[in-house]
DNA sequence: TAATTATTGCGAATAAATCGCATTTACATG
DNA sequence: CATGTAAATGCGATTTATTCGCAATAATTA
């Protein structure tokens, strides 16, 4: 199962990209100039999140976000970091927050999703 | 729009109760007794939220779960708590972990909404 | 007992995400 | 450059969680 460059790959991760945001697909497909299929868009995100690409957030509104993996200028991006949702204008971010907890062994934690929601800090006026 | 006392709300937060967990409406109709309507189980849900007796969990799995909020033995959980979510018994507990961080408040965070994943301390064997 | 209206049941409607399958296309190889 | 293989895509149908509209039922209060 090789992976192989396509434009739609490519027009996704850089609207991902640019957009420095968590996106649904929804929103992906609404601002992406290309046609892309519903389920390719989908295809394609996941893809991407297994290939450590794109990471998953699920927020309390029950859907998927994707934003790009970054681990450059901000360490605490590439481990565990909350994220805000903003239920004005419906964008996640990505916050440079760590999220910390110690759990007892016996539990084996394999994925983490903290999202914080309300009112982004664009739209609190 | 005052609450009336029902045979159906009784018993769903009875149940909930009684496990001691977070139960998804799947998990709640297969483990209740009584005939209740999958619609009126959510509407139940949803105003014992209003109300304050249940907290709602949403899960990387996209799914609502809810259970009692407990806030007299145990001060952690009257706060917002992780919760864990095993992937193989399908379960949710309230961690007594509390959700620690601090944000610029120029954000206004409305809620809060922490799951980790992976197996439980019983199914990890 | 009767009136009011919250609650319920039922079926249809929404909406997110996935699936099956035929078709297209990226890419390696000769 | 031509060609074979399998990855990627498009399309429509499907699955699944949750909600909605509306008529029927039942809790509560007078
Ligand atoms: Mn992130
Ligand atoms: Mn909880
Ligand atoms: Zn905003
Ligand atoms: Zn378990």
């Amino acid at each position: 199962m090789e992976r192989r460059n396509t434009p739609t790959k490519q027009a996704v991760l850089e609207l991902l990209v640019k957009s420095g945001k968590a996106m649904s697909r929804e929103a992906i497909e609404k601002e992406i100039t290309q046609n892309i299929n519903r389920a390719t868009i989908y295809r394609v995100l996941n893809r991407f999140c297994e290939d450590d690409v794109l990471h998953r957030i699920v927020a309390e509104d029950g859907k998927q976000y994707f934003a790009v993996c970054v681990n450059c200028y901000d360490k605490v991006l590439s481990g565990h970091h909350f994220h805000f949702r903003c239920v004005k204008c419906d964008t996640i971010e990505c916050l440079p927050i760590a999220v910390e907890f110690s759990i007892s062994n016996s539990y084996q934690v394999d994925n983490v999703n903290c999202v914080l929601s309300g009112t982004c800090k664009d739209c609190s006026v």
